[in-house]
RNA sequence: GGCCCUAUCGUCUAAUGGUUAGGACGGGAGCUUCUCAAGCUCUAAAUCGGGGUUCGAUUCCCCGUAGGGUCACCA
């Protein structure tokens, strides 16, 4: 009654799971997904996040991949509650280790190969069993391990020791990595038995699996997180497509962010098998959720990229917030990413929204026609039909209603081909009357009078 | 090789002892406002093999096979 009452006060979460990488390369797909199991199973159990950086190897480990799986995790949104280095904990590890040794549960071995001596762990050799999340029962016989390394010195412990120690101190409860780990299990039993503390719950994820179904890492096939960012992925969509690697809500529905994942996520029903990352599949969910987005922070991003690139300094854009916004509907349609937004400026796909057209007169002329009396007919008549509507009505429905009845009427391609040219001068763009709309009365008018005057031009020179 | 894990369309997956084995991405075809994009509709595409158990197995069991992981004084 008392440590109940105790235990409510105490706030202590009965849920504590924590991320460990090793500061030996950027934080890639595989690792992120840990991360994000770990991070969702710890919230909607109102639990705690600890992140852990396993630092012990100091030859190996970086400085700047530390700083990279920081900045990645920020980035993606992945906050956690307490941060701890294993590089800070040596005086821990010693007081540990030398009561493993004062117990004789580990002794100072003699080596013929590397160090003279190092600190073994006294197996008892016996079978131990577990219980994953995932998988299930799983059952080891430790006698082939031998009485293997926990460290080199009593301050140089390695990763079996620092890990169980770790997880033992700081409370952790649920300890979910991935499947490269199963193996590493029984070990860690035997030391947490011989330190005497309790058994974590494991959770063992399936790989994330590059191409050829290896597992991915540094040097196969991973790419960085930031690497995303720097692409243009939105970490909503990394979050959301890394969620459905490996498990899913027994619905239809794929299309989560971070609240809606911590509702639905049941850890019981992540898949057993490996799954390949597949970059087309996160393309699409990235799209989906650039859908989503705000208008303001669509403008933002957007107008960084167009603004900085060569072709708007080369040609002299004037790249203001409501150009953007005012193009951001054709943009969404043509873009998976940010990144996309490059692409379109480098075919010169935008030029016509913040540049006038440059083209050839013949290149009004509608396919099979003979020369350039059609185009240039058609094109006064619609310049007459805009220049009649008022101000006000120069939206996207009221142009095309002013246009479409006579376009019906004379053939489409013949009237909407040359509309089309003489405002973008692009063989493939948006069709004319959401680019009216979008240029505005003014700059319409003037383009079409600019392709008329192409006609007559090259209607004299025909003649000459 | 020892130990461990896994096995449904190309990929991510649903279903569960009884379904025409479902969905999504990608592919193919068609429709839509000239071109493009987007959207919509349709379509091809899978239960690794062999034994059991069972009236009936994709599902349960066994054996193969394949793939993966791990066997460090790395994590």
């Amino acid at each position: 009654m008392i440590s109940g009452i105790r235990a409510l006060f105490s706030r202590k979460p009965k849920v504590v799971t924590r991320f460990a990488p090793s500061p030996t390369g950027y934080l890639h797909a595989g690792n992120y997904r840990t991360a994000v199991f770990s991070y969702v199973y710890a919230r909607q159990n109102s639990g705690k996040f600890i992140l852990r950086i396993e630092d012990t190897d100091t030859i190996r480990s970086k400085k700047e991949y530390e700083d990279n799986i920081l900045e990645s995790l920020a980035w993606l949104g992945l906050p956690y509650d307490e941060i701890y280095r294993q590089s800070q904990r040596g005086e821990t590890y010693k007081t540990y280790l030398e009561k493993l040794l004062a117990d004789g549960k580990a002794f100072v071995s003699k080596e013929e190969t590397g160090r003279a001596e190092v600190i073994r762990f006294r197996n008892p050799n016996k079978k131990v069993k577990f219980r994953d999340l995932i998988r299930g029962d799983i059952e080891f016989d430790t006698t082939e391990l031998g009485d293997f390394v926990i460290a080199k010195s009593v301050t140089e412990p390695i990763f079996h020791f620092a890990v169980v120690l770790d997880d033992y101190l700081m409370g952790v409860t649920h300890v979910v990595r991935g499947e490269d780990h199963i193996s590493n299990t029984p070990r860690q039993m035997l030391i947490q038995e011989a330190l005497g503390a309790p058994a974590p719950i494991y959770a063992h994820l399936p790989l994330v699996l590059a191409h050829d179904r290896s597992k991915l890492s540094k040097r196969h096939g991973a790419q960085s997180m930031t690497h995303y960012r720097d692409a243009g992925y939105l970490p909503e969509a990394l979050l959301n497509y890394m969620a459905l690697l490996g498990w899913n809500p027994g619905t239809e529905q794929e299309i989560f962010d971070l609240g809606g994942l911590v509702k639905a996520f049941d850890i019981s029903k992540v898949q057993k098998g490996g799954a390949i990352f597949n970059e087309e599949k996160l393309r699409w969910i990235n799209k989906e959720h650039l859908k989503r987005v705000s208008k303001t922070d669509f403008v933002r991003e957007a107008k960084a990229r167009i603004g900085s690139s060569d072709r708007a300094r080369d040609l002299g854009w004037n790249v203001t917030d409501d150009a953007v916004l005012r193009i951001m509907p054709i943009l969404v349609e043509r873009i998976d990413t940010y990144g996309d937004i490059d692409k379109l400026i480098f075919a010169q796909d935008l030029d016509y929204f913040f540049s006038e057209p440059v083209y050839d007169a013949v290149s009004l002329k509608w396919k099979g026609e003979p020369d350039l009396s059609s185009a240039k007919k058609h094109l006064e008549h619609v310049r007459a039909a805009l220049s009649a509507l008022p101000d006000k009505k120069w939206n996207e429905e009221a142009i095309k209603a002013a246009i479409w009845p006579y376009a019906e009427k004379e053939g489409r391609g013949p009237v909407l081909w040359p509309f089309r040219f003489a405002l973008s001068g692009k063989e493939k763009s948006p069709n004319p009357f959401s680019l009216s709309a979008i240029f505005g009365k003014e700059t319409a008018l003037k383009r079409i009078d600019e392709a008329l005057k192409k006609c007559a031009h090259a209607n004299t020179n025909q003649n000459v």
